[in-house]
DNA sequence: GATCGTCAAGAGCAGTGCTCTCGTTTTTTT
DNA sequence: AAAAAAACGAGAGCACTGCTCTTGACGATC
């Protein structure tokens, strides 16, 4: 049985993989908008028709794309914190911000996809979930352990009550944190991804040179917000 | 020679500012990519080339309308700061907060061009750099007031040496005020686009409910960031 | 009144996503 | 092993897009 399915199926598989690597491929260098389903065709010696017995719609290899996306900035963040000692949460943090700006800049078509305006009409689908908090996951985690080691100074003022119920859906991702460090870290994980938005979007494009060295000190302030002084 | 040419050029303008019209609807409605030409010249009951009288391009369409976006967002920052008491600097920021905020979920597509991944093959001429900052020149003045009124903490922490060159290009924007509040100022700044952007474009659905709330209180925290506290 | 520039219309080109049908090949069932 | 079923690639075709070019009419200017 397995051996029958491998023989069609092992084929299959491998023009899936084809056609997402090409699509990947055209998606670096023409952005989403320039994705073409002919041209993934073309380029495979296929008629356009044939893609549609392995992706339904252009949508469709959009989303493949997305998940891939998800996964590979998740893992570059994930790869990038279990390399620090995990006792050292500054660095723990400074270093899983910067592998987000590094991939970020590295893909930076990919990155619009996950963290630009939505593309066509609104895809999504909820199958992207697992995926698409493994980047989140792992700051979460570096609070939540610097949390729980005593490593985060307790600042002043304190989280509005209304907002009590709302941080339960985020604790998740943070267990074990009170709620004003909890947002306080929502607050910091914006500041990162806001920046590398800028960033890659060109808002910073003749305004700041050395942006590395500007993203690090903005980091390190959003660390110090979150009561992650050194 | 006014009176002549009004009589052809006010058809025109009055023609022009009827296609932007149309296409800031259907950009409402459809988003980016739902934008056409031949859409808007049927809703006008022309044919489609004759649009190209008007706009050579699509995409010189779509940066008029990046415009009309920065201006209506700017004014409408603009005359949030302009209705609060000048010397509350707290509630001056909190104010232009929200006014960013509210006017990006009143016109997410809108929001989208400005601020989202850059839709097709780049564009983004430099006559669009006057109305792209008016949002943010009001941000710095109310930063750049309360510090020359004294109403700026010093923090702990200072900005690093390598970064002294880059400020002066951001300086514009918070005259008078120093390095290390400059960025402090521009750290809070991301913080704010970072959250519109993923309020916008639903990176908060099915997590957080009492949205403004929760921006409420980050802002508060961005503005402490700065010095700005109570 | 003749001239010249502006304009809308239409046809047309190259490209897109997507659907349908038609033989062929592979897999599954009998 | 033969027959039925499913999967597949090719091709034609539909409706749509941005954009170009030509044609003829209208209005402003000398």
């Amino acid at each position: 049985m397995t051996a029958s399915r491998t023989a069609r199926e092992r084929v299959r598989a491998e023009l899936t993989r084809e056609i997402t690597d090409i699509a990947r491929r055209q998606l670096a260098t023409d952005g989403a908008g320039g994705l073409s389903l002919r041209a993934v065709a073309r380029e495979m010696g296929m008629v356009s028709s044939a893609i549609y017995r392995y992706f339904p719609s252009r949508d469709d290899l959009l989303t493949a794309l997305i998940i891939d996306g998800y996964n590979a900035l998740g893992e570059s963040v994930e790869r990038a914190d279990a390399e620090c000692r995990q006792d050292d949460y500054l660095r723990r943090w400074m270093t899983a911000c910067h592998a987000v700006r590094d991939w970020a800049l590295a893909h930076p078509h990919e990155y619009a996809l996950l963290y630009g305006s939505p593309v066509p009409g609104y895809q999504a689908p909820q199958d992207t979930v697992p995926a698409r908090i493994r980047d989140v996951t792992v700051l979460g985690r570096i609070v939540s352990d610097a949390w729980t080691a005593g490593a985060v100074q307790t600042l002043p003022g304190e989280a509005p009550r209304e907002l009590a119920p709302e941080a339960e859906a985020i604790r998740g991702l943070m267990p074990g944190v009170p709620d004003e460090v909890l947002w306080r870290g929502l607050s910091s994980w914006t500041t990162l991804y806001g920046w590398v938005n800028f960033e890659v979007f060109g808002q910073f494009n003749n305004t700041i040179e050395n942006r590395r060295a500007a993203f690090e000190h903005s980091m390190r302030l959003a660390a110090s917000a979150i009561g992650l002084a050194q």
